[in-house]
DNA sequence: TCCGCGCCCCGGCCGC
DNA sequence: TGCGGCCGGGGCGCG
């Protein structure tokens, strides 16, 4: 499950591979023709797929950053620009590669739904197991509002007064404090498994309500989210389920996680506890966070 | 107008 | 061995 360690990866990785490369034609699954045909979306979302392919022909790859958990590919041409803009969902992943042979994980290989062609003749393939990702073409980024409401980068400068001002809000006041540190227009990037680590390594109980929790222990929370998020980043990302990187390759920062998917407390050793919160499950432990 | 809930998209995989 | 049901990121429609 790709959150903001994993996508900033994926960033990193497609990076050399990408910029300057000139997109000379797009294909699509069967699957996602199917789906279109259906009047669903399935992976591209907004535009019908021949006009999609209309529009992005031609176009040169001149950036790739990241916003929260989305990717956003940045696309020049003469002097129009515009975005391709790229959420992994829960199983999607990038190869760029000279062919899809390269792709060895079948897995992989077997749900490739978008290959763009470069004019250099390379690949840059798009593959989504369970199909909850989504591609759109933006001709500016305001096209898509979602992505102007995500909160703050928690490596920017302003993130900690942007996410202390977040959790003032009265909206959130009686909320979890999981729920909330897990919505994007709080801070952008962090789900389920960060939000588990940051939780469990700060001691704070996920159900406590945002009111409930003084200023010191806000920041101690805020600082416990970006050193799990940059251990994430350093470890190369968590590869949990269907996360690869755009070499195809696993991180290991699951073996670095103490509390997500956890039975066992690591700090004290007794029983963790399951619950649902905010619609996500989630493990703490009773003992250790409060 | 804002909020909150439930739905939807989907295949892997768990458990019976 | 077969199959029903659960899981999950995030937008959106509805009440």
């Amino acid at each position: 499950m790709p959150e903001l360690p994993e996508v900033e990866h994926v960033k990193r990785g497609l990076e050399p591979y990408i910029i300057g490369e000139k997109i000379i034609s797009v294909h699509f699954s069967n699957t996602v023709e199917h789906s279109h045909s259906e009047g669903r979306q399935a992976i591209l979302k907004g535009l019908e797929l021949q006009t999609f392919s209309g529009k992005i022909k031609g176009y040169t790859i001149t950036q790739i950053n990241r916003r929260s958990k989305y990717l956003l590919i940045q696309l020049e041409k003469e002097e129009n620009s515009a975005f391709l803009l790229s959420h992994l969902g829960m199983s999607g992943a990038w190869f760029a590669v000279d062919s899809i042979d390269l792709i060895t994980e079948g897995k992989f290989r077997n749900h490739v739904h978008v290959i763009f062609t470069f004019e250099s003749g390379r690949l840059l393939i798009y593959s989504d197991i369970r199909r909850f990702g989504e591609l759109r073409f933006l001709e500016k980024l305001e096209d898509y509002p979602p992505l102007i409401a995500i909160g703050p980068e928690p490596f920017e400068e302003k993130a900690q007064e942007l996410f202390l001002a977040a959790l003032s809000l009265p909206k959130f006041s009686r909320k979890p404090v999981k729920e909330v540190i897990m919505n994007h227009q709080v801070i952008a990037g962090c789900g389920n498994i960060y939000a588990t680590e940051a939780l469990f390594r700060s001691g704070i109980h996920p159900k406590r309500k945002v009111e409930r929790m003084g200023l010191a222990k806000r920041i101690q929370l805020f600082n416990e989210i970006v050193a799990v998020l940059q251990e994430g980043i350093d470890a190369g990302g968590s590869s949990i389920s269907d996360y690869r990187n755009v070499n195809g390759e696993a991180g290991s920062m699951q073996d670095r996680l103490q509390m997500y998917g956890r039975k066992i407390c690591p700090a004290c050793g007794s029983a963790t506890k399951q619950a649902v919160i905010g619609g996500r499950n989630s493990h703490y432990c009773s003992a250790c966070q409060r």
